[in-house]
DNA sequence: CATGCGGCGGAGAGCGCTCTCCGGCCTTCG
DNA sequence: CGAAGGCCGGAGAGCGCTCTCCGCCGCATG
């Protein structure tokens, strides 16, 4: 552990600089910072200099001075058991969703200059190891994708003092900021669709009952149907993955053949009820009409192609960023949610 | 840019746990580094005060004696203009290929204490600021994960002596490591596959010309199908992505309308092959066989199941991270490539 | 008993940067 | 014409850590 780089051309110092220059360090050091005003000549002869001995600063003297990293933490929070559906790790990222939230933060980040290094909590103790991790300030801050049911992340990065952002609102109401869609509003999109559609033998496959996403659509869904009449809607609940969807399908068709319409909680679900859908015969959408949710690249994969509630996961990670690097700026700041609306993607499923 | 943290409740810094223990700061220096024979009792003594104040190493501080910053890049090179099939930044990360190398490259990075910094090289402005970038020492090295081709940043970086370590061969020859799969044998498999279950029409949709794996499982394929006796194959280039595929199948069956078993260059194509062929009412795998290549999520999510040629991805990038760290603690080390088995999984599509 | 040597703790010099403080100069105003 | 104030460059003190060097001590060896 103790490997030194080999000795080498060393990189070029501010003290390098500030020699070829012919001025102090600190003038340099303004100069490349921009941090005061300095006499527009020396600024030149100081440009030239940084080009000619090919200068960049270093970061980690830098960073021990202003205790500013310019990284942050983009922590995927997942559950330590995998579950029948999802047995790898590797499962966790090979969701579009997680690309797609890193694309939305990245167009955020980078003309920012800062740089998003990725972490995973997955069981208690990487969660405790990632907070001890942080606190050796090699990080501003934390962008915090959570899907582990009550996970114990939120409240210990909060409680840490740690700048942090959620990407959806945490599962146990805590003090700190998010981003998040309209749930239910979203749901309510879905109902009416069906409705319009003229379905009447609606129901729902539900997304898990311990996710904050799942409980929310869910009920945004009943509410949307009871207001319409409807007071019950069958429903089961799925695990948002693939086999998940095609489990809960079954069981759907099994308990209420009579279905014409379906609320799926998110698109992979949906997919795997297409395909049982097929299999068993049934048209869709003229038998049974389908609805998803997050318009993910599943839902564009999918035969017939998925009608869905448009969840701009981009976006709501770029206003993570902002909101993160605010925080940053100025710790003292007010919590703050900011919440998405969505939009219904109608395509051919329903 | 100017923002200090309010002064707070500072850190324990090494100093700190030296007083309260009684010894030097090198002696906890030792202890916590672990890095030469301290006597057992001093030991149990600066242990018990690193817990009590809870003291954590300082990166800056020490990333700026040691010039380690125990950070990899982990870098995507992608093209800068979107194609038809991939108008969005938001696609190169849905793409489910890259949480899966991010899943592997964990595996090995996290228990060694090392993180991955997350960057996107999609312009040739952009792979310059990272060279830049990264001379600030700020990384150690660099796990490149590169899809444009002829791509600079490979020669840019050994050039720059960064240590860095791609994932597939680069398009140009450049003395650099890199893990791969055996493209060609891959491509192999599934030429046997497709002549053993009787297929005599014999068509492949491949990948994009410019790219090592489109041209190598491009000719491992048609070198095996030679090998057979059959001297010629059709092939229709596809960009990798699932509308490419389906365009590609489109033309196929338009121009060899007796195909009766397709090679995909890889599942996202197939994926769209699949939908075609359905559409156009062939029965897969009995009218046409398809077969793809990868082993993505896509071969699990579409009707039929896709039968494919399966890709360690998972397992080439831990490989790749291996590859990178001991690079990193010998820079002098020679370059080396890893080159992956194939398998192919027979699911139902073939 | 003198000498050598290995083991182990302490002292202190940086690593490369920022930032406060100071002082010189120029401008401005009484 | 003198004092006050503003602007701007330089000096220098750290930030928290590692690592070399030094010196002490205890033991083995001649």
């Amino acid at each position: 552990m103790t490997s030194s780089r080999p000795p080498g051309p060393r990189q070029p110092t501010l003290e390098d600089v500030a020699r070829s220059a012919g001025v102090s360090r600190a003038t340099v050091s303004r100069v490349v910072n921009g941090t005061r005003n300095v006499d527009p000549e020396i600024q030149r002869i100081v440009q030239e200099a940084v080009e000619a001995t090919g200068y960049v600063p270093n970061r980690a003297a830098r960073t021990l001075v202003t205790r500013r990293t310019d990284s942050i933490a983009l922590v995927f929070s997942v559950p330590a058991h995998r579950t029948r559906d999802d047995p790898f790790l590797g499962q966790v990222f090979s969701d579009p969703f997680f690309g797609r939230v890193v694309g939305g933060l990245l167009t955020v980040l980078r003309p920012r200059g800062v740089h998003p290094v990725l972490m995973l909590a997955d069981s208690e103790d990487a969660r405790h190891a990632l907070v001890a991790n942080l606190r050796q300030e090699h990080i501003d801050g934390v962008a915090l994708v959570s899907i582990a049911p009550g996970d114990s992340l939120p409240f210990l990065l909060t409680e840490a003092g740690l700048p942090t952002v959620l990407f959806a609102r945490p599962s146990t109401a805590i003090p700190i900021s998010y981003v998040d869609v309209a749930q239910q509003a979203g749901a309510k999109l879905a109902a009416e669709r069906l409705l319009a559609r003229g379905c009447r033998r609606i129901t729902t496959i539900a997304g898990p009952f311990d996710s904050p996403a799942g409980q929310d659509r869910l009920a945004g869904f009943r509410e949307a149907m009871a207001e319409h009449g409807h007071a019950y809607v069958p429903s089961v609940e799925g695990s948002f993955t693939q086999v998940g969807g095609e489990r809960a399908m079954r069981e759907l068709l099994e308990c209420h053949p009579d279905t014409d319409g379906v609320f799926v909680a998110n698109d992979l679900m949906a997919q795997g009820a297409l395909h049982v859908l097929r299999e068993q015969g049934r048209r869709v959408p003229e038998d049974v009409a389908v609805i998803g949710f997050d318009d993910s690249s599943a839902a564009q994969a999918s035969r017939p192609l998925l009608t869905t509630v448009r969840q701009p996961v981009e976006d709501m990670a770029a206003e993570m960023a902002r909101l993160l690097l605010a925080l940053i700026d100025d710790p003292s700041q007010d919590i703050r949610s900011v919440i998405f609306k969505t939009t219904l993607v109608e395509r051919e499923s329903a």
